[in-house]
DNA sequence: CATAGATCCTGTATGC
DNA sequence: TGCATACAGGATCTAT
């Protein structure tokens, strides 16, 4: 699943591929790939030059040359954008055709479980003087951002009423983390996913955002090394899973801290990894049980 | 408003 | 073998 690091690795692979490029044609292989948009795609993307490729959390974009308007794309859970030559056979899920004015590659977005998208946006100013996407105002800056606040942050997160790892999956207070790293930097923390923001502390809350720091930095050292010129890889899949990973998916398996064998949980619609030793829920009550305090 | 839960999608894996 | 079911999960929508 592509999260913060993988994207990154998209966002790199593209900016070598695409930046200064200037659109011809779009073909919209499949409606859902294209979500949000007033417009025809390929009537406003059309004789577009891409300035470059920047990206906020699991979120890229192509801004055009004036920066009035750019291409975002979201890979979901199994997006990838690659760059082909046109004569390359087309993926079975290939949903956007992009095309540009010179003899390169083209741009494709291929997508098997259309969670992914595309969309033309009008760039904002954003709060570091910067432009980002209207329609992606609402993300928050990820933690590998220079502007990046953690403080606020902080702040933010303990003033509210919910569980810690459904705040680092809360795009809105934070981007780029997604279930795989959530649950690696809970594990490097030793805090259990379902504390309450509000019952942890400045520096534990730190801690952690440290941690995640750290786990994607390390992934994003590893996936960047298996790139290939006219393969933008960007699966995620395939650059993630020879990475180690502590929590994630090692159900059964000792925990590197304490040997203590890994757990999963239901948590959210998805699954959740954890040691259940390192890793204590405490005592702190569940949101919902806070109302009914008075059963002994 | 804040929070919790449902929902979208399809290929793969598993169970009977 | 064949069919049904579970599972993967990011972002958005709906309900409370």
């Amino acid at each position: 699943m592509p999260e913060l690091p993988e994207v990154e690795v998209v966002r790199q692979g593209l900016a070598e591929h695409v930046t200064g490029r200037t659109i011809k044609k779009v073909e919209v292989l499949h409606p859902r790939a294209v979500r949000r948009n007033v417009g025809s795609l390929a009537d406003e993307l059309s004789g577009e030059r891409i300035r470059c490729v920047s990206r906020r959390g699991k979120y890229l974009w192509l801004p055009f040359v004036g920066d009035q308007l750019a291409l975002v794309a979201h890979l979901g859970m199994s997006g990838q954008l690659l760059v082909q030559p046109a004569q390359a056979p087309d993926e079975k899920h290939l949903r956007v055709r992009i095309s540009f004015a010179d003899s390169g590659p083209q741009l494709r977005f291929v997508d098997q479980r259309t969670f992914g998208g595309m969309m033309t946006a009008e760039l904002v100013p954003d709060t570091a003087g910067g432009k980002v996407p209207e329609i992606i105002s609402h993300i928050a800056r990820d933690p590998l951002d220079p502007a990046f606040d953690k403080l606020a942050f902080t702040t933010r997160l303990r003033a509210k009423n919910t569980e810690i790892k459904r705040a680092l999956l809360d795009q809105s207070l934070v981007s780029g983390i997604g279930n795989i790293y959530a649950d690696e930097a809970l594990w490097r923390a030793k805090i259990h996913g379902r504390r309450l923001t509000g019952g942890l502390s400045a520096g534990k809350i730190r801690g952690l955002l440290d941690d995640a720091v750290a786990v994607m930095t390390s992934a994003l050292g590893q996936g960047g090394t298996s790139f290939d010129a006219l393969y933008v890889n960007v699966n995620g899949q395939s650059g993630y899973f020879d990475r180690s990973l502590n929590a994630y998916g090692q159900e059964g398996e000792p925990c590197g801290h304490c040997g203590a064998l890994i757990r999963r949980e239901r948590f959210m619609n998805r699954s959740s990894f954890f040691c259940p030793r390192c890793q204590r829920r405490g005592s702190s009550p569940r949101p919902q049980d806070k109302v009914f305090r008075t059963r002994p």
